[in-house]
DNA sequence: TTATTCCTTACGGTATACCATAGTACAATG
DNA sequence: CATTGTACTATGGTATACCGTAAGGAATAA
């Protein structure tokens, strides 16, 4: 079992739930850090004095307050992290559940683990820590499903995804479909752009394309 | 202190992180549920035995799974909590920081606290308890400060949230100076509706209405 | 009181979005 | 090869959004 395992998250009760939680897997050493900064440090120091952690549990994102901060989100922190311990195992525990945020997160910094806060979160944390013990991927239910499909969904539907992202960036069809030309993109003529929305609005049974924005944006599409 | 505490909040860690803060304060009975029905379930039975609860602490947001729902948010909780046990002191505690939605919980069900969820929340929510305890109101001092503000906020500016709101429903420049006309607000004609959108689009810098849209909710404006 | 300012509204022109239709290119099929 | 179907595109008309201007009214200041 793991020794040395460090909290990254702001929320203090949850910190206090996964202490708890960790606990009762009988690993002895559990230290909590509210700020990404704080966490490198203490990761840095725990090398230093070759005591160094053998886990990260992260969050994704941490409010802004008072302090000034350097890292501002547990990507940024992953990235510092791998740059002086890549060997570090890291959990991801987070609510973030749009499916291409989690899936670079995976190709980019190949993380061990992705647990999706909910009801079952800390039962799922439990099997994260043994299924890492054995120097293997796990990923929440949930998620590990969404993961599944993604490369079964046509090209079409990550054109779609693109083009909600750009009208959420402010472009206008016009512009969209320019953009799409530069890019060399299938079905890129102003028209065909004005019938992918038109489509989209159909699906996501949205009245005006301000509703679609606002749909996308609540379904984690964007 | 409080004998008889009722957590209903979905994330497993938290409760745990809850439970063990009030511990911390000595209460003797802490229960918890993980979805609003249960709660009311459990609120109920210990009515009926007599062992009524002293105080609920309840999330506004819970995630839906396969279970069938009556009661889907910490809001409809309220209010039927309300119905049977309206002496029920209650701490609202929920990552919502959107003033307005705020204030219309205080106004209308008259709850005890409001504790943001955050880094400080274990200890604002014990601070919490003990001004409940006397009988006054407790709320996290950023909410609280903001409250405060809420007033001094031109009448002019909720017109926007609302505008903002009826955009992202999916109602047309026209539609929304109709509903503005109905409701006998100011500035209710299509072209006040049309200036109004523009400030706002000057005033968050967006380009176009979809953008505009994807900002208020980014900003947790709507 | 008049003058000034601010807010609201009406109106008109332009740009963009929306929608239907038809034509073209290309692949699959017989 | 012709035929069919599908996806993409072009085009034009209508509706809506966008933007400027000016008129009217209320509040305020001189």
């Amino acid at each position: 079992m793991f020794q040395n395992v460090l909290i990254a998250e702001d929320q203090n009760t949850i910190n206090k739930g996964v202490e708890r939680t960790l606990n009762e897997l009988n690993i002895p050493n559990v230290i909590t850090a509210q700020y990404c900064d704080d966490a490198l440090l203490k990761l840095k120091a725990a090398l230093r004095i070759d005591l160094p952690f053998n886990l990260l549990i992260t969050d994704l994102s941490f409010k802004a307050d008072h302090r000034k901060r350097t890292l501002t989100s547990g990507e940024e922190l992953i990235e510092a992290v791998k740059a002086i311990q890549p060997d570090l195992k890291i959990i991801v525990f987070s609510v973030e559940h749009r499916i291409g945020k989690i899936k670079s997160l995976i190709d980019t910094y190949d993380i061990d683990a992705y647990v999706e806060k909910g009801r079952e979160e800390s039962i799922e944390l439990k099997k994260a820590i043994h299924t890492i013990l054995e120097d293997k991927m796990y990923c929440s239910p949930s998620i590990a499903q969404l993961l599944r499909n993604v490369d079964d969904i046509s090209q079409t539907d990550l054109y779609d995804e693109l083009l909600l992202q750009l009208l959420a960036k402010g472009l206008k069809r016009e512009q969209i479909a320019n953009y799409f030309k530069e890019k060399d993109f299938p079905a890129r003529s102003l028209s065909s752009i004005e019938k992918r929305i038109n489509k989209l609005k159909v699906l996501f049974d949205a009245h005006t394309s301000e509703q679609l924005i606002a749909i996308a944006i609540d379904r984690g599409l964007i």
